[in-house]
DNA sequence: TCTAGTGTTATACATATATATAACACCAAG
DNA sequence: CTTGGTGTTATATATATGTATAACACTAGA
């Protein structure tokens, strides 16, 4: 309901990350039907246009699909498809540059990677 | 030399990123000029209004200080400032989702800790 | 003074992103 | 058929980003 859109990244590439997001975790399931388009662009109040540009992509890489005058509904092997492409991406494209980010500012990743630095047994 | 441009960021803050990645690192130092703008936007095939964005933000940030007509040299005390300044914007701003999408696609330490990437499962 | 190297500004143009408004095409349900 | 919900398209506008070209202002050094 908030607006926390990140600067960084276009609105419709956070959207479309908002709904895999839900996806990989169990929020949204397979043979489910998205939000409407004009519902989330209320509720972010954004343009109905953004949210398409959003959900076209994510139909263009299968994991969505499009019924006439109905909606669009998670495609079953959706969350498989995803959980392979998403980890892929990001260990190839992102952790790279993340991990020599860390690296750079003194970090220790052991550090960051663990759940509670505070109640370390 | 390469053209390595991401393009989910704008050309000029990747060019500002190397600036400070390079001052993190020690290859450029307290005092140094930084490459000129025309050098750069030759050497990346960039524009050089480009480039000349990417410094004005360092010298936003007093990182940089600009001579008439000699160039753009590191300021002392600029590793200092840089090592809490990018520490603090990480940690608050970019590793919080980092976590959320590495919790999400299920990865481990394992995973992003080792040179191997791809480890059984 | 002249030259060559700095950063800087001015125009003009192209593309990507996002908005506002409105209308169209499709489908289920009344 | 009408209504209200889908996705979709059409115009027009605004801003950010990036390019191409050219010129200006400053400085060190020959």
């Amino acid at each position: 309901m908030d607006n926390d859109w990140n600067d960084n990244q276009p609105i419709y590439r956070q959207l479309r990350d908002r709904v895999i997001a839900m996806i990989l975790e169990g929020v949204l399931n397979e043979g489910d039907p998205l939000p409407s388009v004009r519902n989330v662009a209320a509720e972010f109040r954004v343009n109905p246009l953004t949210v398409l540009k959003a959900y076209q992509q994510l139909a263009d890489e299968q994991i969505v699909e499009k019924r006439r005058g109905m909606g669009m509904y998670i495609n079953t092997g959706a969350r498989k498809l995803l959980l392979a492409a998403e980890r892929q991406r990001f260990l190839k494209e992102q952790w790279p540059a993340i991990y020599a980010t860390i690296q750079r500012l003194g970090l220790v990743p052991a550090d960051l990677l663990s759940p509670s630095p505070t109640t370390e047994r």
